[in-house]
DNA sequence: TATTGTTATACTCTATAACTATA
DNA sequence: TATAGTTATAGAGTATAACAATA
């Protein structure tokens, strides 16, 4: 006998969100690949539009990522173009981060085409859970980092 | 001017579901140390006593792990009498795998905790939305598993 | 002396390939 | 020869520690 649904009436959350987030990073890859984007570069464009950002090392914790590790990251960015890395007059220590207009451009079209394919997968969920299911998404998303 | 809102009314599903996972997962692990558990072994508890499966490399596969990768979890379970492996005798080569009633006390203990933690985050969605959310959830991660 | 960014090194996790035992 | 399981090796990704520039 079963006795699984005395105790779980359900599987852990943490063991559908994380394979779900898996299968959506795969379903992103290829769009990635298409425009030369790691995944965490398509981080750095994403974040660093919507609150600029004074160090390198603010940008690294926004998006979960070792200081060390988006280095190679921006290096190749801002060698195409896509973002400017200058020093702060104020503190030359600091490098000013900003995005460029084609590096806003290819974030846009990017963005587009992931969320195009998102929207197919939430197609089919039922329309009258779907606002709900985003909400929740959201505020779970948001209190897991921490700004309640 | 922030354009943003314009091409991302929302964050993209991945970028919201990915550290959501992760911050589950952290959440996870000190019940998990507490009972000397990796993700893996849990993983391993939670999805045996569901399927009973006949040989490692369908248990592997079922927790997308690779099958090299399993093998030291399993000695690990076997030596702690959490589970079973004895070789079929129709076919030596393949190894039987079951839960002994003390791997599935642990699992039960175990999966009550972690579910207990979870429940404590759901708390704070909006009890109008929190069914559809499991629900929605459950749906996209079945179909990002490939079972629809 | 402390901090930002960078480079070099070491470590962890994971997958690939080679091996054994059965068939 | 083919397959299940195991072991050994190599690779990718990540973090730690040392370094240079600036304050």
């Amino acid at each position: 006998m079963n006795t699984a649904h005395r105790n779980a009436p359900r599987p852990d959350l943490a063991a559908m969100v994380v394979p779900l987030g898996r299968a959506l990073m795969a379903a992103e890859k290829p769009v990635l690949d298409a425009h030369d984007l790691t995944m965490w570069a398509y981080a750095v464009l994403c974040h660093l539009d919507e609150t600029p950002l004074r160090t390198q090392a603010a940008l690294a914790e926004a998006i979960h990522a070792d200081k060390t590790r988006i280095i190679a990251v921006l290096d190749d960015l801002e060698s195409r173009g896509m973002l400017t890395r200058r020093p702060d007059p104020k503190d030359r220590r600091v490098r000013l981060l900003s995005l460029t207009p084609e590096g806003r451009r290819l974030r846009d079209t990017v963005r587009a085409a992931v969320q195009n394919g998102e929207e197919r997968l939430l197609g089919q969920v039922p329309a009258a859970d779907r606002e709900a299911f985003l909400r929740s998404l959201r505020t779970l998303y948001e209190m897991s980092q921490g700004r309640r």
